[in-house]
DNA sequence: ATACCCTATGCAATGGATTGCACAATATAA
DNA sequence: TTATATTGTGCAATCCATTGCATAGGGTAT
């Protein structure tokens, strides 16, 4: 087992002190260039390398962040983590990603494991099971920057980068009725959390604004995923409703809803358009490719990264960002008439 | 600026010692079950948390693994990173996830930063562009455990865990034989990488053991995207080979050819049946549902951790471990003859 | 009552890098 | 040559938790 290199054994190799190599290795302007040089070979020679746990004892600080999401392995998250990255790792950050598996649990222990590392600010997205909210206040607590995005918590000090779905349910369902629809079917999922009642919240707004009556009867449930979606396109054919659209808060409940539509042979877009919500990377990949709501998550990452910055810099850590960002309307051939073409 | 809570805090509140404090805390059978709750009490109202570089120094070991990958948002990666955090976590260890970007650059800074957090072992996917491999010697000099996973460096006392390519490359031959396919163009990406030859050599050994002769100008080369693979697919139909299937090693190519394929009223599988690699979620996703080889990345991930494990445990770091996962065969529309249906 | 043993706690060193202060060595000025 | 800057290094404390060794105080045995 060989022993770690430290400023000791090369301030010993060289016949000086450790303080004289620190110095040295920082580039101090106290020290000789002919110290310097004999002292970066000696540590080149020895393969040495700084210690950061003995660094971030004596400061105090780590610059390192702490990043939580549900899940990795899901598109939104991971593009989520690339923005962070790319905005911090040029600051000199690291960033250390971990997933609460929408366990309220591991979110717990996850947060305290991070306050043992002494990072230097939290980048969340909170768990769907989590009520507590104990390990969030501890943060706060601990005068550290706390960023939740996309799913967030009310804490107070806290900031929040978030997509605006209101907006996001508005757009999709005015170019539906840009394209002519009027009875437009709406599919959520569970009208608990907050993106999905705001979305629903969009598409009765745009309702609205155009004269069109708000139906109950047009609005049904599902769970996002296919099955899910094949179902509800039955429910909603055997219904009553003689529909022009569906707009499904979900991209897999849409794609569910398009297979479904097409083995009964219903044309779209032109009996029925279709519209889902995320913008996953499939929806460009099908032969008839489908027009959703893009929330650009790595713009997200990027910007919840900025306010972290922001927070450190202005060593004033009470300023809250609350910053809403604009989605973009995708569309694509499940929701555009008129045989016009793309390109 | 709050200061941190430390055991001399919760020492100075009791009036008794910090050794006792820690002593207390860690349940040591030392102290009394008095003190002891005394000392858990305090450090609750301090809201006391350990300080993880302390005991990193002191110790040497931090019980956190670094882990690697070109990029994090792809499916096949951020599978695996779920896999090794799920086999990690449990055992308390904390997996520091990083991306190279496939940089050569920053996949050296990424180590260097990884070795000055004394991590207990690496696991890493090398970058594309990486040629020399200082960085990962480094590792081994310190005596560290170093995995890869996927893509290998040739470094000595290393292990490695990989998907058998050359197995991949045969199954989907012989499947496209079993078909009844003789005629199968093949589209490799780039034959500098392991990977991309491996199957070849799979491919080639599969037409060999069915007595079909390998015709190098049935073999053609692309980009892993979906633009690349509809321009090979018209080279493919416009070239004299009269194929009757074709063997992409990427999935994007395969989606691409599809596209081009019905484009020109080629119809698939009956006139050319298709086969892609790596089993992306979009596969089964399409209308024309697309075969391909499955890695399991979330396996390979589980599996490298596990060597890992293993290789801490028996402190003989020598040890050196050479998996290969087996692949395999997903059989869909694109592929199957017959008018076979699937359930 | 004296010698001895436990039990619970304290003392102090350790791990590696940083940094304010002290001071030696050299250079400059008078 | 002597006094004064200037430059380059050394000393020692600090950050926090752990742990081997020492010891005080109480109990038990004789």
């Amino acid at each position: 087992m060989k022993k770690k290199t430290t400023i000791y054994d090369i301030a010993t190799k060289l016949n000086i002190t450790a303080a004289t190599v620190s110095r040295a290795l920082n580039d101090s302007e106290l020290i000789s260039k002919k110290t310097k040089k004999m002292v970066l070979e000696a540590a080149d020679e020895l393969s040495y390398f700084k210690n950061r746990h003995a660094l971030a004892l004596k400061s105090g600080r780590t610059n390192q962040v702490g990043l939580v999401v549900p899940f990795i392995n899901r598109h939104f998250f991971s593009n989520i983590i690339m923005g962070v990255e790319e905005e911090l790792y040029p600051k000199g950050y690291q960033v250390m990603i971990f997933q609460s598996n929408e366990s309220e649990r591991k979110e717990k222990d996850i947060i305290e494991a991070l306050l043992q590392n002494q990072v230097d600010g939290v980048l969340i997205s909170v768990s769907k099971t989590t009520r507590i909210k104990d390990h969030f206040n501890k943060i706060i607590d601990n005068n550290l920057p706390l960023i939740f995005f996309d799913r967030k918590a009310d804490i107070e000090n806290s900031s929040c980068v978030e997509t605006d779905d209101v907006l996001g349910g508005k757009i999709a369902t005015q170019h539906l009725i840009d394209q002519g629809c009027s009875q437009i079917a709406y599919v959520t999922v569970d009208l608990n959390l907050n993106i999905y009642t705001n979305r629903f919240k969009g598409y009765k707004e745009s309702l609205k604004y155009n004269g069109i009556d708000f139906r109950k009867e047009l609005v049904f449930q599902a769970n996002s995923d296919i099955v899910s979606g094949r179902k509800v396109a039955r429910q909603i054919l055997s219904s009553d409703a003689n529909i022009d659209a569906i707009f499904c808060s979900s991209d897999y409940i849409a794609l569910g809803v398009m297979q479904e539509l097409k083995e009964q042979n219903v044309s779209i877009p032109d009996d029925v358009a279709v519209v889902g919500f995320s913008n996953e990377p499939f929806t460009e990949l099908l032969d008839l490719t489908l027009t959703s709501i893009e929330q650009s998550p790595y713009e997200m990452g990027k910007s919840a990264a900025r306010v972290f910055l922001d927070q450190m810099n202005s060593k004033n850590a009470n300023i809250e960002h609350a910053i809403k960002l604009k989605p973009k309307l995708c569309i694509r051939d499940s929701s555009l008439k008129n045989n016009r073409t793309m390109h």
